[in-house]
RNA sequence: GCGUCUGUAGCUCAACGGAUAGAGCAAUGGUCUUCGGAACCAUUGAUGGGGGUUCGAUUCCCUCCAGACGCACCA
């Protein structure tokens, strides 16, 4: 159980014990959090919010709880105007609880959607945004102990491969398309497009290039495959290229052609469905979302009619909450989405949610604006690592596998740079602060952690053991924030933040080189000291390399 | 027009309704007979305006100002 956890329920009971009832709506504004060090490691306000209700000023009521309070565990339980309790840990309790692991509970199945490209349209920073978020969500959800699995839902369906048919039959180039499957069809898509703006007869030519695929003409169908595995295969070079886990399931728009109609019947028989201007759609104004539309007028189908089939088959594969990490701009779309859900009944709750995240844009050295403000994410990563190669030439000439650590280090500041804000914010992102080595970044992250490495390489293999006496303020703050690691990742996927984590990082990152810089430890003369501190540091680096891990990052020996 | 989100230091960003609003960059001044100086320490500097709720508001509510993004036949 984790501490925090377990302060709450101490607090409960003498809360009770003191003879006061506590409502639901008050127990859950008492919180317990991290203080601030040079008060304590853990804060409550149960006396604020319970002092009105006992008719008791907040500070008495703090007294006599914390009287209640003190155990075993705590050094200290203070009280502090106007009416905080404060918790000091002993030492002892926190060697021990430190080498703890937490205890493994299997819990609910959850399926996260991110990374959706769209077969003809190249990788940009948006798809990095999604893959970098869904990705980090993933492997935290994953050592939380959820049953996780990823979906990319890519977009391979559509009238738009009727106009790529269309162009591919009268441009196509086999050796081209091979070549580079996605450039060559969005060469052609753009083209086509273009076409069709002076002469409309080619729109309604690619229309028919797609009611034929629909019906499984044996050419369309086949060029079609083409183009789709060509470019899912390219697609997929994210996953190496930046350190994204293996995706579990590929269920593309496509896999979903023939899981619509049944919707539909449901949609009808649940009477949800009106006829609109010729088209269907789902009258979602009493809920203050408009329209919506499920089928075209021209009988073409949608998004949402898609998206709605979408989340009934994954539920219908055990997947018990659906996570859907998408830019921002689709909120309006989910809401939609979501609500219908509700209305046919498949979702109760928040089994549905829309991890939404805002835009990056670029501080100057615009790259590349030829295709509107399109950032692609091979010039970002070769920007990257180019910046990164230059630094590590200066830096350490020497290096062993430098090109390994350049790519770890390129992709480190780049996650990191995106996971280290709140994903809500648009943020810019800057070459200089994102590569720069110092200050708040990746590599700083990952600088510490190797001159962990150094020291216990230099040491070598022995066992280290950790003295709760002696403990420098350093140390002790550097002990009490590990301890707290589990609290952090709970935290953080509350709602989905892995800044949250990230931030922690940086945090304990910031201490271990304090005290990298305040204590010696080889040159240590006390044997006992020496030992204690090797054993902290070990914790310290195993600690950073659990956090970078969850966030996608590598740790790295050297760099 | 309606809706959602954003507005914090010169710049880029943090902050479960909590205690003296934190960082990084930039600027200035320091530390060290470098367990990796890619470090550490310090100084200057901020909640868009106005109301309200609360013991307590950057956070919640109202309003105004500024910006971004959405509002059925594009995907």
């Amino acid at each position: 159980m984790l501490m925090k956890d377990k302060i709450l329920e101490m607090i409960i009971s003498a809360v009770q014990s003191a003879g006061i009832t506590v409502g639901e709506d008050q127990k859950s504004k008492i919180t317990v959090s991290v203080a601030e060090s040079r008060l304590g490691d853990y804060a409550t306000n149960a006396a604020l919010i319970l002092a009105k209700n006992a008719d008791l000023k907040p500070m008495d009521l703090a007294r006599t709880l914390a009287e209640k309070l003190k155990s075993q565990e705590f050094e200290k339980v203070e009280v502090a105007a106007p009416g905080f309790i404060n918790f000091t840990l002993k030492n002892d309790y926190l060697v021990e609880h430190v080498a703890r692991n937490m205890e493994h509970v299997t819990k609910e199945r959850v399926l996260v959607e991110y990374f959706q490209p769209n077969i003809a349209k190249p990788l940009h920073i948006g798809h990095l945004r999604t893959a970098i978020i869904g990705d980090a969500i993933l492997r935290m959800l994953r050592y939380l102990g959820y049953q996780v699995q990823s979906d990319t839902h890519m977009g391979d369906w559509g009238t738009q491969f009727g106009l790529i048919l269309l162009a591919y039959k009268k441009y196509g180039n086999e050796g081209l398309l091979e070549n580079d499957p996605i450039g060559e069809l969005n060469k052609l898509y753009v083209k086509i497009n273009e076409e069709a703006e002076a002469d409309p007869k080619l729109r309604e030519e690619a229309k028919q290039e797609f009611v034929k695929l629909e019906h499984g003409d044996t050419q369309n169908h086949a060029l079609w495959t083409k183009f789709v595995d060509l470019s899912m295969k390219k697609f997929l070079t994210i996953n190496e290229l930046m350190n994204i886990e293996p995706f579990d399931n590929h269920w593309p728009e496509s896999f979903y052609h023939d899981k619509m109609p049944k919707v539909l019947m449901d949609l009808k028989s649940k009477n949800l469905l009106k006829e609109s201007q010729g088209a269907q759609i789902v009258d979602l104004e009493p809920e203050g979302l408009g329209i919506g539309l499920i089928v075209k007028s021209d009988r073409g189908t949608t998004y949402l009619l898609r998206d709605l089939a979408t989340f009934i088959f994954r539920q219908s594969q055990g997947f018990t909450k659906q996570l859907y990490v998408v830019d921002v701009r689709q909120s309006h779309a989910f809401k939609q989405l979501f609500a219908i859900l509700h209305k046919l009944g498949y979702m109760k709750d928040d089994e549905g949610v829309h991890v939404d995240y805002g835009f990056m844009s670029f501080k100057g050295q615009a790259l590349s604006t030829r295709k509107g403000n399109m950032v692609l994410v091979e010039e970002v990563l070769a920007a990257a690592k180019e910046k990164v190669a230059k630094i590590i030439a200066d830096k350490n000439p020497e290096l062993a596998k430098a090109k390994d650590v350049v790519n770890a280090v390129a992709i480190g500041a780049i996650k990191y740079f995106d996971l280290s804000h709140n994903r809500h914010s648009d943020i810019e992102f800057d070459w200089d602060k994102a590569l720069d080595f110092e200050g708040n970044s990746g590599p700083y992250i990952q600088y510490s952690y190797a001159r962990l490495a150094s020291i216990l390489r230099k040491v070598g293999p022995t066992s280290y053991v950790l003295h709760s006496t002696s403990l420098t303020p350093t140390e002790r703050e550097i002990l009490f924030k590990i301890s707290t690691f589990d609290e952090v990742v709970v935290d953080a996927m509350k709602e989905y933040m892995p800044n949250v984590l990230a931030n922690y990082l940086y945090d304990l990152a910031g201490l271990i080189n304090k005290f990298y810089h305040e204590s010696p430890v080889i040159a240590e003369p006390d044997e006992q000291i020496k030992n204690s501190r090797l054993a902290l540091i070990n914790l310290s680096k195993n600690t950073l390399s659990k956090g970078l891990q969850l966030l996608g990052i590598d740790p790295l020996e050297e760099m």
